[in-house]
DNA sequence: ATCGTTGATCGTAAATGTACGATGATACAA
DNA sequence: TTGTATCATCGTACATTTACGATCAACGAT
């Protein structure tokens, strides 16, 4: 896969409100239960529920299973690298801007 | 809007590696033209327009006409805008990591 | 053994995304 | 006026996403 496919899996992960406000709770936090996320946000518990898989399946979160809830945490490693993969090769300005071409 | 979901808006923009290479494009450069894109990627020159309408509507290019092109240059302002909302709302390892609830 | 709690998965409907070829629009050239 | 070049838009087909309620699975508690 390359990077540009890379990062357009990450940023699709990304692309939507619910899945945005999960990551920032989880970089605010160590963890939180599927429960936590059904009561904060106004939607059915089967949708957290797919978000979260979206989320997963990225590589962004990982759960693990304390019976009977579920834990969720980053996947530091991976959204390091996602961190990184939009900071150098999407965000970045140290490239020189050439003049218009054709 | 809230900044959430205009991050969602933007990472949307950028969740297709059409899309993350035009970008990196014109990141590298100050324009490109259509032609130089269909040239370019091996896909249908309308599937391009397609792409370059979505980048547009999410705020990050902007296109002139330049008959018989159009030029197409990033949104600085706006391209900036992602850039700050993704390193301070998603990537900011700033926030003091609380223990984990409930 | 049955119940209760928690959360994943299934089935499904509606909306959106992605790709293509065909066509339309604009203005310059012959 | 009739072409030519460039790019957008239309129509369309197929896949994916998003949302919901219903159901399933695992396991501790009664």
């Amino acid at each position: 896969m390359t990077t540009d496919e890379k990062l357009a899996l990450y940023a699709k992960a990304l692309a939507h409100p619910i899945r945005i406000q999960i990551i920032r709770l989880l970089t605010g936090q160590a963890c939180c239960y599927t429960g936590d996320l059904t009561q904060q946000f106004p939607i059915a518990q089967s949708t957290i529920s797919q978000h979260l898989r979206a989320l997963k399946e990225a590589g962004l979160i990982q759960g693990t299973i304390e019976r009977p809830k579920v834990k969720y945490c980053l996947n530091r490693e991976n959204f390091e690298e996602a961190q990184r993969l939009f900071e150098t090769h999407l965000f970045s300005d140290e490239r020189f801007i050439k003049s218009c071409a054709s």
